[in-house]
DNA sequence: TTCGCAAATGAGAATAACTATCATTCGCAA
DNA sequence: TTGCGAATGATAGTTATTCTCATTTGCGAA
């Protein structure tokens, strides 16, 4: 169970950094600083806004679940998020890293493990050039089943 | 406009082969029918759920809406049609020719290009195998922008 | 060829994942 | 501290899809 009110308190110098909000052109607000701190955290590096929902009504903080939307959005417009859309059909967020990486999903536990490949990245240029296209992003997922390990998160 | 019933019509012993659907376990019945030749007509490849409703309606052939999605699930499960997840959120569905193959979509205009490049598709087994995990199906999508062409399907 | 019945369909209700509306509250600059 | 525009919460609305169930249909048996 995930205790996030429960956790030592950070304050302003923290590693939440709020001026992340502000630098975004956003207001520092209270449900905005929860989620962020929330992925911060890094306990679980994709969260579907759902996910982000329980998880903070779980730890006591309540945020509504148009306003988890709505900063989810601001977020990834702010380039503090990335979102993907795995097969599922809902959207995950993760923390910008700011280094590009596709996802290999495990179907039996929904784990997510990421890696880069330049290969493959390079041939995704050469490939849109040969057919006249300019790439905007691109999403590279692969569907598998965990082999060494037992599925950590098998529910 | 797509004239379905105006196209010159086929008898049992055509292209729309209703025996794909026996092969399948499925009963040979109208709405399937529909469907099935609607998509081996070829003039557009790639259909989400509404798309194949409202071609079939504009060409006067009444299929409901539930019975779309019902077809094209039963169709997707017996390999006749392989399901795709594109950003905007809903599926889309194209003839299973047998041979996987990738997609590049244009943001503009949404015209769709298939590739297929042996490379990556190596690279991402060695990735997959070296994480622990194999492969049960990927999807690699490139979101981009038609440079050549003056986008074709441009709304 | 007709019968019978399980399977398929149509119409519309239900659901999941968002998105929009709007009255109330809050962050923050003056 | 105040004032105001931005942010939030509650909830209604949308979109894509699935479910329910009464009616119809394909097709093997008679």
């Amino acid at each position: 169970m995930r205790t996030l009110i429960n956790r030592p308190r950070h304050t302003d110098h923290t590693m939440h950094k709020p001026e992340h909000l502000k630098n975004a052109g956003l207001k520092t607000t209270l449900p905005r600083l929860k989620v962020l701190q929330l992925f911060e955290d890094g306990t679980e590096r994709h969260l579907s806004a759902e996910e982000v929902y329980k998880l903070l009504s779980d730890a006591g903080e309540l945020v509504s679940l148009a306003t988890v939307y709505r900063v989810l959005t601001q977020f990834q417009q702010a380039g503090l998020l990335v979102q993907h859309h795995f097969d599922s059909g809902r959207s995950v967020f993760e923390l910008n890293s700011g280094k590009h990486h596709d996802h290999i999903v495990c179907q039996q536990c929904g784990h997510v493990e990421e890696f880069y490949d330049a290969t493959i990245e390079k041939r995704q240029e050469k490939i849109a050039a040969e057919h006249g296209f300019v790439i905007d992003e691109h999403a590279l997922y692969i569907y598998a089943s965990c082999t060494k390990q037992p599925c950590p998160n098998k529910k």
